[in-house]
DNA sequence: CCTCAAAGTTGACGTTGATTCACTTTTGTC
DNA sequence: GACAAAAGTGAATCAACGTCAACTTTGAGG
């Protein structure tokens, strides 16, 4: 009612006329993006400045600000990015996966081909065999570590996995995702389909033996549900 | 011989006179170490200055470039502290150990042992729990990382460890104990004895399944001896 | 003890990069 | 076409870096 004579109608939800201004906002940060991931590949994490970045895409100093507030937060949002891919399709091998088995090989290969697809941004590390490595926890991928560990504590409740240490568990699974990550990129031949079929045999074989805690998570928030008899 | 008249003979090898020279020497470096601990668990990593760290030394500015060259270098000796004090047991466990199983056992107790006893210097993660995580490839932590690996070959060699690939299983035993070591860290009640059984029983249960390579790596510099096999 | 050269310390100084902000340009609206 | 809001610009300010000439301490020789 009311509303405005001419506007665009907001009909469904993806109407975008997408103004100008909308454009070069997006623009601009995606080059920004684009030039952070070129610099952090060429002079090294710690090296690069912010004036480094902004140089790169032509635009003013001044602006970066009103994108990222530092270097910092431009890797944070690289992070996030990666980690926003990943996230729905680790969901949705969740879904697909029957048993802890099935998710953890699914999710070890989505992992794996996701680095692999996305050398650009973890060129950091090809380029800078040496010296410091960051790893940022961002937002995002600790909701994302969670998550893996929900799983897990699901499957401790459904009897599909021994009550083990959930966190430990995840701990490791993503240490091994990680470290090997990093070593399967810089080698020559990229592989990730071997390194998935190593983590996954690794986790797989030797889950049955880790040590149980003898306690079952108690479910997150949804409804109690049945909690499987013995 | 026509040595000096009265000075101190070089006797065996521990007949430290010890100028006050070389003491402050050391205990300035000492002091600077100290200092960077601390403010690095105050301040986070990224966050402090190498002037936030001369400042509690009550030391001149100028004076912290006698020792270290950077903010990074003065990390990396933390690091590689580290790594110097358990290089040393985890060889010694290695020469103690008959079977790949022995010498996974007692490194990651090693390891996660020390990691409780040196709180001190793990404390950034504590007061960090958010943002970046640096992490330091010292030329310490990379000659320890392949020591490992080249135990593992050997146990391939020999026999006690199928072949697979080394780089990667030696990957995911580091990446296990990073990666736990975190968590661990973090805890209310800091239990190394149950993170070292933890990661022990996911390696060793699970290293019978890895995929196997065929190729039984060469020794690296010693005599060919034999490489088995038909 | 006294003298001297080498070693080490100091802090002010010139640089570099971070961050702000008053001003300009662009965009969208009426 | 006029105006206000949004965004861009780069000079100016500020913080920290790393250097260096001057100063202090140490230890060796006499």
């Amino acid at each position: 009612m009311t509303s405005s004579v001419d506007g665009a109608v907001k009909t469904g939800q993806e109407a975008k006329p997408l103004g100008k201004r909308e454009q070069t906002k997006i623009n601009n940060r995606e080059a920004i993006l684009q030039a952070a991931r070129d610099v952090f590949a060429d002079l090294g994490y710690g090296a690069t400045t912010v004036r480094d970045i902004i140089r790169r895409t032509g635009l003013a100093s001044g602006t970066f600000y009103n994108y990222f507030r530092s270097k910092e937060e431009v890797f944070e949002a690289l992070m996030d990015e990666g980690m926003r891919r990943i996230r729905p399709r680790l969901r949705a091998e969740r879904i697909r996966s029957r048993t802890f088995e099935d998710f953890i090989r699914n999710a070890y290969h989505a992992y794996f081909e996701y680095l692999a697809s996305d050398r650009e941004t973890f060129e950091v590390m090809r380029r800078n065999p040496n010296t410091v490595r960051v790893r940022m926890d961002t937002a995002e991928m600790i909701a994302g570590f969670e998550e893996i560990r929900e799983y897990m504590e699901e499957d401790i409740r459904n009897g599909t996995l021994p009550p083990v240490d959930s966190e430990f568990l995840m701990a490791a699974v993503v240490g091994i995702a990680m470290e090997m990550g990093d070593r399967m990129i810089l080698r020559e031949k990229i592989d990730p389909e071997a390194a998935a079929e190593f983590a996954t045999a690794l986790v797989l074989g030797g889950f049955h033996k880790l040590p149980v805690t003898g306690k079952v998570p108690s479910a997150p928030k949804k409804s109690a549900g049945e909690e499987g008899g013995e």
